[in-house]
DNA sequence: GATTGGCACAGCTTGGGATA
DNA sequence: TATCCCAAGCTGTGCCAATC
């Protein structure tokens, strides 16, 4: 039984309900796709107002600065600002973006709608529609969307003044969305500058000396000492030298469980272990773990852990624990700093395409070193900002969640919009 | 025998380019 | 112009020789 004023349509693998008024057009009629190309030449820097970013997939998914390449440049398929782009290759193969001016890779599609469909709804409509292309993606080696699909897609398509309404509102989130990107972007460059002047300058001095930490000189506070890792902690332990599951016993800590100065339970693997091997390797509440090998770039990332529950640790980690001369908050501080980071950086090893900080090198650092008092102070300082931009996290997951719903319900129509309103 | 330290290698991703 | 194979680069992991 159909819902009275509603119809069946088949959208991808699935009959959804659209209202009876709504048309229903396929893809290849609504849109011109036109596949990019990799340009002549490519530039690592812009070179004035000639020059345009060429969007490679990794420039879209914020990864990587753009390269640039010419306006002139005879190779490249130009996408504008309100175009919809979609990643065709790849594992990405099915990501559509708005709002980009620039060059497209060999990867990536250019999407241009025709004159009764309006280019945003179009956008959230494929957007809603990912999964479809990305479980139809074919292809041995690399995945790619596949064209029949595309193609032959249906798409819901209200009249064109509904399909404004509910592009504005999908739109609004989307705002709502970066502004909280905004002001978690901006709090964690605050929290660089902080960082910056209170490992080094402290709270309320008035009186410096210069001392040497690494390669640089640098002023800290007249009494301040400078210790290495060594004498600040009582233990420098490396982790589990065994295979481990997606199923066991204990969760292990790796290398992808750090996430800004924390460790994470997100993805976990598993070992099993006996009584005295777990004991040996138990993380305890404010232990650092180091990573001490990997690319160059990743070597000496390093996470305090504050989760409850029993976790043990990989052999490709250094766990750290403090003595009591070192807040534990402050010494996780200090090595994801700026200065320590660039110590670190001097120090690693650098072997086929990998690098590696051993524990006898990495208890040689000098850390400057506050009374424990203010070590604490300026932790809780830090620790406070944290507590922000997790705050700022969290309430984008609330909006991103919202706009899931939205889209589910506006998209088909199960809530319709008051056209009568200005968009 | 236990721990440390380095790296080989598997798996994954990207982009170039050959081919249809 | 689209598809898809392949090489190169990167990341994560486990192994094993060297050292304690």
């Amino acid at each position: 039984m159909v819902k009275e004023g509603y119809k069946e349509v088949r959208v991808g693998p699935k009959t959804k309900l659209i209202p009876e008024e709504w048309k229903v057009k396929k893809l290849k009629k609504v849109i011109k796709k036109r596949k990019g190309k990799r340009p002549n030449k490519l530039f690592d820097s812009k070179n004035g107002e000639n020059s345009i970013p060429y969007l490679s997939v990794n420039y879209l998914r914020g990864n990587d600065f753009p390269e640039w390449c010419s306006k002139n440049d005879d190779n490249k398929v130009e996408v504008k600002e309100n175009e919809i782009l979609m990643i065709w290759d790849g594992s990405y193969s099915g990501n559509v973006f708005m709002g980009f001016n620039g060059a497209l890779s060999s990867t990536m599609a250019r999407l241009k709608c025709e004159d009764d469909i309006n280019n945003q709804y179009l956008f959230y409509q494929l957007r809603n529609n990912f999964k479809i292309f990305q479980s139809t993606t074919i292809g041995t080696s690399v995945p790619h969307v596949a064209g029949k699909i595309f193609e032959n897609l249906n798409i819901p398509t209200p009249p064109k003044r509904e399909q404004k309404k509910i592009a504005s509102i999908l739109s609004s989130v989307d705002k709502s969305i970066e502004k909280t990107d905004k002001v978690i972007e901006e709090t964690k460059e605050m929290k660089k500058g902080l960082m910056q002047e209170l490992l080094t300058k402290g709270i309320g001095h008035s009186e410096f000396k210069e001392v040497r930490i690494g390669a640089k000189r640098i002023e800290i506070p007249k009494h301040w000492e400078i210790s290495t890792v060594n004498e600040l902690t009582s233990k420098v332990q490396y982790g589990i030298s065994d295979k481990m599951y997606l199923e066991g016993q204990y969760p292990i800590f790796r290398m992808n469980n750090f996430y800004r100065g924390y460790m994470i339970d997100e993805p976990m693997k598993y070992i099993d272990l006996d009584d005295t091997e777990f004991e040996k390797y138990k993380v305890k509440k404010g232990d650092i773990l180091f990573n001490r090998t990997n690319s160059v770039d990743l070597v000496g990332k390093n996470g305090i852990f504050t989760l409850e529950g029993d976790y043990v640790f990989a052999s490709y980690l250094i766990r750290l624990r403090t003595n009591d001369k070192c807040d534990s908050y402050y010494l996780n501080y200090y090595l994801n700093s700026y200065n320590a980071g660039s110590i670190l950086d001097s120090i690693a090893t650098r072997g086929a395409s990998q690098a590696n900080i051993n524990a006898k090198n990495l208890k040689s650092v000098d850390v400057p070193t506050p009374p424990i008092q203010e070590q604490k102070k300026i932790a809780s300082i830090l620790s406070s900002v944290d507590a922000k931009i997790q705050k700022e996290e969290e309430y984008k997951v609330k909006l991103e969640q919202l706009k899931k719903g939205l889209m589910q319900k506006l998209l088909t129509g199960e809530i319709r919009v008051n056209t009568e309103m200005e968009v």
